[in-house]
DNA sequence: CGTTCACCTGAACATGCGTTCACCCTTCCG
DNA sequence: CGGAAGGGTGAACGCATGTTCAGGTGAACG
């Protein structure tokens, strides 16, 4: 037997769950293999958790938060640094924690979730939105629609993830930069 | 029992697993419901087919060689117009096609479809370069990095499309819309 | 020492899956 | 008529999973 004290086996579930969840998706993870990982018993599991929905939920909450906290920070920033650094912010997450945004992404249904994510893209959009909106006023953009364009950045963001885990492309951050350019000052030669 | 010829067996088996694959994904797809679907026995899928991943190669190549095709066509207009229609046509097919769209984003990570994958990928990859370069040579374009930018078009076309199933936008030809003017004109105010 | 309580165990259960295979019809040919 | 061949059946097998629960075990306390 495996003698801890409560928080430090609850806690030592939790980044075992992690690991294993980065790896395999929520469906492909087994309780099994989180119990081995965290060298407890399959039924030490259920102590500290009702169910696998409970234990990821959890963890994800954890990571939605932290990543939210950090983005809010660029609110600070110049429009223009502020998107890059969002951009930067986001396609780093992606490669530092590839297997857990596979993970969002593969099982972006899972109905028990649907609250937690919300929140998050919520949050997101009224950053970028608030961003370009400082932008707007300073003069350093045109004058478009906020929101609807703040979206539009946030989609395609998450679209150079998604080739990225598709194997498309490697180089994430070369394509940041790319789509930073890109969406500043468009294609079209003036006129 | 329930007689048929092979080749319309065949066909009718396709179709239903056609539905549920795009309803419940690979994995969620099971033999039993198929065959309730398609009106036959578990065992008679078996007769056509030497196991799930057989019948889902099959449904897949025929999809992808069919958006390859309609895309191809888009060759031989101006290229302000093949990029719009290009927009237009994915942003179309995920609406009609939700299901089978969510399946190859959810299950993108299949070893056994791979090269399937990545042939079509690098298809549409083409069409989107070529497309470029027709527009800079025309002077419509700036002197851009074509094969780069053709990959920014495309991963943030599939990221409307992600946004889509996320439930996070509803109208996606309107953000189609939106996609087309920002990669054109950008959000920077000219100096 | 005995008792208590927090912590832990893993076999067992219920469920669900892809796949197999021994067998069954129906049709058609000689 | 016999029998081969094409088309079809679904119970059974092997395996895996989330969850339960009857029962350990160690440490602390009186």
């Amino acid at each position: 037997m495996n003698r801890r004290k409560a928080p430090e086996s609850k806690k030592i579930i939790l980044e075992a769950a992690g690991e294993v969840f980065a790896e395999r998706g929520y469906s492909g993870t087994t309780i099994r293999e989180v119990a081995r990982r965290a060298g407890i018993s399959i039924g030490g599991i259920y102590i500290y958790f009702q169910n696998k929905e409970e234990l990821y939920l959890e963890l994800t909450r954890d990571h939605m938060e932290s990543f939210r906290k950090h983005t809010e920070m660029l609110r600070d920033k110049e429009p223009l640094a502020a998107l890059k650094s969002l951009i930067e912010y986001h396609l780093d997450y992606a490669i530092k924690k590839t297997g857990l945004v596979s993970m969002h992404i593969k099982e972006y249904d899972l109905e028990f979730k649907k609250n937690l994510k919300k929140t998050f893209f919520d949050s997101q959009q009224r950053l970028v939105t608030d961003i370009l909106k400082n932008g707007a006023a300073k003069g350093i953009f045109k004058d478009i629609n906020c929101k609807e364009t703040a979206e539009v950045i946030l989609f395609s963001l998450r679209g150079a993830i998604l080739d990225y885990l598709f194997g498309q492309i490697s180089d994430l951050k070369k394509y940041g930069e790319s789509l930073y350019r890109l969406m500043l000052n468009g294609i079209r030669r003036a006129a």
